[in-house]
DNA sequence: GTCTATATGGGGATAGAC
DNA sequence: GTCTATCCCCATATAGAC
């Protein structure tokens, strides 16, 4: 059994979630894992290799998710576009994992991938890229059909913006109860992800601007421009 | 002169802002600065101190750009509610700082308050909680007043979402022209700010859920689940 | 594969001279 | 207010016995 190598992945996990990976120490993972501080240095080579496997393993997960679900929407809608609520469902339903059964695994790989998303340049941006593109292909001809009105520029922002929006809610959810005096519930995961695939759904279909692209200044320039 | 007072304050906000406040030293603070490692410890009581500093001169002077450009739209409107773009615009254009003088100082808080946003809940959810109340109040009003068909509980939530998308802009933005495969520039700051706009806008109109709020499971549940 | 013991370095913080 | 020198802790990583 390699037991220790997976406890060993589970307590890295949870704790780079909550605690962040430079604030985190080994022996704080060993010893929640119940093993021996070295056993770290024998499965993994060193404390970034442990990150790198432990996010490789997730993110492969989440695509997995990711792409079971739109299979079965494709399949269900027969040879006709995916309507947008349900992309959007399969690009950030696994990562919020409103689930039933609260098994609590997801939940916590989405935390670090939030948070890793906010990390500094470095040689996790390899893996990040890497995986997301494992997605990214399947999502874009999806999202293509489901609004050919939009240029393709636009809907890599737009949805680059769907996963900030998420990415934040994973994070720090946990502001929104003390900045609403209570009246906002983050524990309501369902709620939660409802509410945020209609705000990214709206999103997306925004009216595209119209006229010139890639130009600056001119009347926009000043449109945004208080007084 | 407190010329060095000020030095630690700037490097360590840039150097905060790009590694991170773990993974940066005292040492890198104080050797960009171009002043001795106990100068910090003298103006400021330890390290942690000086990211509180760093951190609400920063949330101040963003603040108050926000609050200047939302009197400047309520003046320029008369009586009347301000419209949702410009009031998105007070909210995060001064996040971003998309203006034609690039002088690079907010841009940079911008980053660090994005990695705040993002990091592990701490003594700096004291402040962060504090500042963003100092003007959410002021946005409350104007929100309710330029959308008074949603509920409140919406809107502080859909505002929730905005920042999530506005902070992962300022932070990971170098990777989305890796994954656009170089279509998408995320240096174009105004064009950037632009579309970031109309996302938002268009989410914060969206329909909003009719039937039960607060309710779980029931046909909605089921909806929102692969097949 | 797992443990103990330790090497090695870097970090924040401070004392005390100037 | 500024510097040098140093304290002391805790981190990662490894060597080598079992």
């Amino acid at each position: 059994m390699t037991d220790t190598k997976d406890s060993i992945l589970n307590s890295a996990e949870r704790l780079f979630a909550e605690r962040g990976y430079e604030a985190t120490s080994l022996r704080a993972v060993t010893s929640e894992a119940g093993v021996n501080l070295a056993a770290v240095n024998y499965h993994f080579r060193s404390k970034d290799q442990l990150l790198k496997a432990l996010f490789t393993r997730g993110m492969q997960r989440l695509n997995r998710e990711r792409t079971a679900l739109l299979d079965a929407y494709e399949a269900e809608c027969g040879g006709k576009p995916v309507p947008p609520e349900k992309l959007v469902h399969a690009l950030i339903g696994p990562m919020l994992d409103a689930s039933r059964d609260r098994s609590r695994g997801r939940e916590i790989f989405g935390m670090l991938l939030g948070r890793m998303y906010a990390s500094p340049k470095g040689p996790l941006d390899d893996i990040l890229v890497s995986d997301i593109e494992a997605f990214s292909e399947r999502f874009k001809s999806a999202i293509r059909r489901a609004l050919p009105g939009t240029s393709l520029e636009e809907l890599y922002w737009r949805s680059f913006f769907a996963i900030g929006a998420t990415a934040h809610t994973l994070i720090s959810s946990r502001l929104i109860g003390i900045i609403s005096n209570g009246l906002c519930d983050a524990d309501d995961r369902e709620a939660v992800l409802e509410r945020l695939i209609r705000f990214i759904v709206a999103g997306l279909q925004a009216p595209e601007r119209q006229g010139a692209k890639g130009k600056k200044a001119g009347p926009t320039g000043k449109k945004w421009r208080g007084k």
